[in-house]
DNA sequence: CAGACTTGCTAGCGGTGCTAGGATCGGGGC
DNA sequence: GCCCCGATCCTAGCACCGCTAGCAAGTCTG
């Protein structure tokens, strides 16, 4: 049946549209401006096919986070194959991807999201990213998890991140934190 | 005019039912649970009466935190007067808070609230729990800015704190992430 | 007691996420 | 070639949201 393939290839195409015009409409607007009215008009189609391809519209956002993971990755590996210095590249790369693309960000890390997270069924882009800030606390001295240093140096990254965001930090003197931070690890 | 007065004053106390009650009810089942409409008919009055005393939703989430500012505060100063280990005893009433009061601790520093934080025009109770910090930090080496190290040390909190909530850290071993995070401090 | 002002209500606007039910279109069996 | 059946997609609508206009009471002032 070649029209059966030929219309789930098309059907394949037509969901990534979505998350696509769901990424864009929010990097331009923000996420409150993503209703699944203009969604679907910018898709040309109508709301209900939103339906039959997500369950809801949190499962918009969670397709576009895993985009999001697979290119936050990337850019920390690029940033520690390039750099002199990788433990701060991939830091500063952490902070430049949620400041370039805070919406993306917000999708992946602080709306409500419902992704399995601390588990192996995560996104393998989920764990690329952290293997990647496993690089930063490197070398870890003995007597120290190098997982839990991880997840407290990602803590750290992700408070300057949100608390900076929101206003409670103020917006300047973010690379001297970073610095600090970066010194404080063993 | 004593008429004049006992009507200002019955506002205040209408004005503080308001802010209990959206507090309550947030805390009960969330803050998406508190709308105008079931926040008005919890204090027995219509939604436009919210409006005379709030200029929008988000003042009153702004007055609720604020409450918990003054909160938080105090509880990390108890902490810090009554345990022997006060570094230790602060850091970890920020995360019992954090982890009690949840809704709270949302509208504290998730939520978008728009309050004047790093200013002097802040809320004085938000420095007070800022100062707090402080003394987790100290003595500070010479060299370091005491204020940048205590910033740093909130964002490490505030990330646990998110991250755990968010599903994005595995809830248990908190404790050990915190002692990790404490013995980074110079 | 009359008028002015304050207070709080009902009703409604334009928006939200989501869905029921019907029209339309394509492929397969007789 | 025709008919039917299932997939596909749309219109229309539900229940709810934050917020406000405009009116009806009640309260104070002259």
């Amino acid at each position: 049946m070649s029209g059966q393939e030929r219309r789930e290839r098309e059907r394949a195409i037509r969901e990534q549209l979505i998350v696509t015009v769901a990424r864009e409409l929010a990097e331009a607007e923000g996420w409150e401006a993503v209703t699944t009215r203009r969604l679907a008009e910018r898709v040309e189609y109508s709301q209900p096919v939103l339906y039959s391809h997500f369950k809801n519209k949190d499962a918009i956002m969670a397709a576009v986070a895993v985009e999001g993971f697979a290119e936050l990755a990337a850019q920390m590996r690029r940033a520690r194959a390039t750099a002199e210095d990788p433990r701060q590249a991939i830091a500063e790369a952490y902070l430049a991807f949620a400041a370039a693309r805070p919406a993306l960000y917000d999708a992946m890390f602080s709306q409500a999201v419902s992704l399995p997270f601390a588990t192996p069924e995560a996104p393998a882009a989920l764990h690329a990213g952290f293997d990647e800030l496993r690089v930063v606390v490197r070398p870890v001295p003995a007597g120290v998890d190098e997982g839990l240093l991880t997840e407290v140096l990602w803590a750290g990254l992700h408070g300057l991140v949100t608390l900076t965001r929101g206003g409670r930090l103020p917006a300047g003197e973010q690379e001297r934190r970073l610095a600090l931070l970066l010194s404080l690890l063993p």
